[in-house]
DNA sequence: GTCTATATTGCGATAGAC
DNA sequence: GTCTATCGCAATATAGAC
């Protein structure tokens, strides 16, 4: 195994097993063995575990930086909420562990938080903020929305969608064949409400 | 010290140890020395340091038990969705260490999930889409509403607006007295959406 | 019921061979 | 660059004194 190999290997192995049982839960022994490489590398390459966490929280939020797109594109603003939601569905689909690192940082953040997890969720948060006021300013929305409130909706449903799974999914399908549902329903809420006319 | 008093303390303490840095990031040396006792004393009362956690998990969760008296009460349905909101924010605003909890039990579950977090959590859930359920009955909601997804949208919002909080909070501020601007903007995206017309 | 002292295990890190 | 072997420390649990 090379270089790359290796480093690639425990990254992908240590993604896995940190998400499952967080940072203290995972000993760099069990990583290690499971990687199928000895135990000295995780100091080696990354300066012991928790510079391998950090390798691994790294890439996990690296896909926040290209939701800029979302707002440059130069469509109708309902439709940039429904290109927002889009993305979240597909980042959470392609990437099943995001949502451990996502939830737990916030929650229990490490030393880590500040420097690679809130910068990329305050983003997007500006961001959905910005397409509420654009909204608001092409007398699309309602003038007294407020874009932070909204921004909370908006990213709330979706992200508590995936948060709820293992609690609710003996309820209602979690898997990606009703995406599609529950995409329309998020933007009929938005759109018409709740009331019946 | 007599054995209640220590007890009570020993939960209390862990309760904000375990919060602040998880199951596995606390060790009973710690716990014992902050409570003021001897370390032994977990072992004998709680059977050790998952049993301390489990007593700790089962008093966080027992509040969602009185969930139910907002659906029973005799009250418009739409006024049972703005209690559900008031429930929320008060049981968050009353327990700080309440959502770490909860989501560190949703996306890392211990082996005391399924027996503790999960039916408080499916509880809440099923309460919810009753409340919606009976609006559509009612002709009070659209007719096309799903009742889960729209449980998803009531939840999302008020429980990301607190896990966020560490990551948006320099962008709005997440103190007490803006909590009745959240609930009226909560309940206008319910009823009126997002539209202006 | 509570303590101190200790047994035992597993941890992260690293020295040194190759 | 990768390995094996080991050091020093901290973990949980418990035996036994009081």
């Amino acid at each position: 195994m090379d270089k790359n190999e290796l480093r690639n290997k425990l990254v992908l192995i240590a993604t896995r097993l940190f998400a499952e049982r967080g940072l203290n839960g995972v000993s760099i022994r069990e990583l290690s063995k499971a990687a199928g490489v000895s135990i000295s590398m995780i100091s080696y390459h990354f300066g012991g575990k928790e510079g391998l966490y950090s390798s691994v929280l790294q890439e996990q939020f690296s896909c926040f930086g290209h939701i800029e797109e979302i707002n440059n594109a130069d469509v109708e603003v309902l439709t940039k909420i429904e290109a927002y939601i889009r993305w979240i569905i597909v980042r959470y689909r392609n990437n099943p562990y995001l949502l451990r690192f996502y939830t737990s940082e916030l929650t229990n953040p490490t030393q880590f938080f500040s420097l690679i997890v809130q910068p990329a969720i305050e983003k997007v948060f500006q961001i959905l903020m910005q397409i509420v006021e654009e909204g608001i300013l092409n007398n699309k929305f309602r003038r007294d929305l407020n874009p932070a409130d909204t921004a909370f909706a908006i990213a709330g449903i979706v992200n508590y969608y995936f948060l709820s799974t293992s609690a609710t999914q003996e309820i209602i399908s979690h898997l990606p064949d009703r995406d599609e549902e529950l995409i329309r329903h998020c933007m009929d809420i938005f759109t018409k409400g709740i009331l019946h006319n």
